[in-house]
DNA sequence: CCCGTACTACGACGCTTATCGTAGGAACGC
DNA sequence: GCGTTCCTACGATAAGCGTCGTAGTACGGG
């Protein structure tokens, strides 16, 4: 069903307040999901799915994306072909303060 | 905590160099062992299972307190008939720095 | 209008998880 | 030994998750 709007599709994201902390930690207890919250902090602008190389197919991506995105973790918003994420740092940082920080750091020094 | 145990029953605890975030993040992001963590940061002391109020049952309680144990959130021991629970809080903050404190501050913003 | 690119919806699959009840083991006090 | 308390192993069940392939939609460019 084609919604009038004069931008893209648009996609459902959970509001600043809305943020919970068990879905935040659960959408990044997965290695993968881990690999893209990593790969859009470090790039810092907002790329394309497929911008991020992962060991996954492309519907196990799609999947692995949305589930970031319904957590509050990443956004997403239409871009011709393309679906641009970008990092809700500023929210997650309001919301859990240090969190974000804390997984990113723990999560670079493993390498 | 008088540990002089005769050969008490032993668990099995990963090293604080065996923990992986994964699974930290993934066994902190049920809302029971959430709340044993913070049960458990609060009383600051090693508490006995039956110390920390659960919505869940008995057998259900101890597949949470085992999943954290397993994850390296917390230490047990056997002592008399209880098992004592504590926060492996060193270990966490060594290897995961300000995550515990980052979780811990966000489960307590919510009440 | 057709084609390629990029993402997605759907269904399937095998595995893991959360939950419970029941039965039972280990330590302690008597 | 006996009973109590506390925890646990086991089996069952239902739900959830990660993975994939296929088929499909939306967009932009010739």
């Amino acid at each position: 069903m084609p919604q009038q709007r004069p931008a893209a599709r648009q996609l459902d994201h959970p509001g600043r307040e809305e943020l919970r902390l068990e879905a935040v930690l659960h959408a990044l207890s997965d290695p993968v999901r881990l690999q893209v919250v990593r790969a859009l902090a470090d790039l810092d602008e907002e790329v394309a799915c497929s911008a991020v190389e992962l060991p996954v197919s492309k519907s196990t991506s799609t999947h692995h994306f949305r589930v970031l995105r319904e957590a509050g973790v990443i956004a997403q918003c239409y871009y011709g072909t393309s679906k641009l994420n970008g990092l809700r740092r500023d929210d997650l940082d309001a919301r859990f303060p240090g969190l974000l920080d804390a997984v990113l750091a723990a999560a670079r020094s493993r390498d």
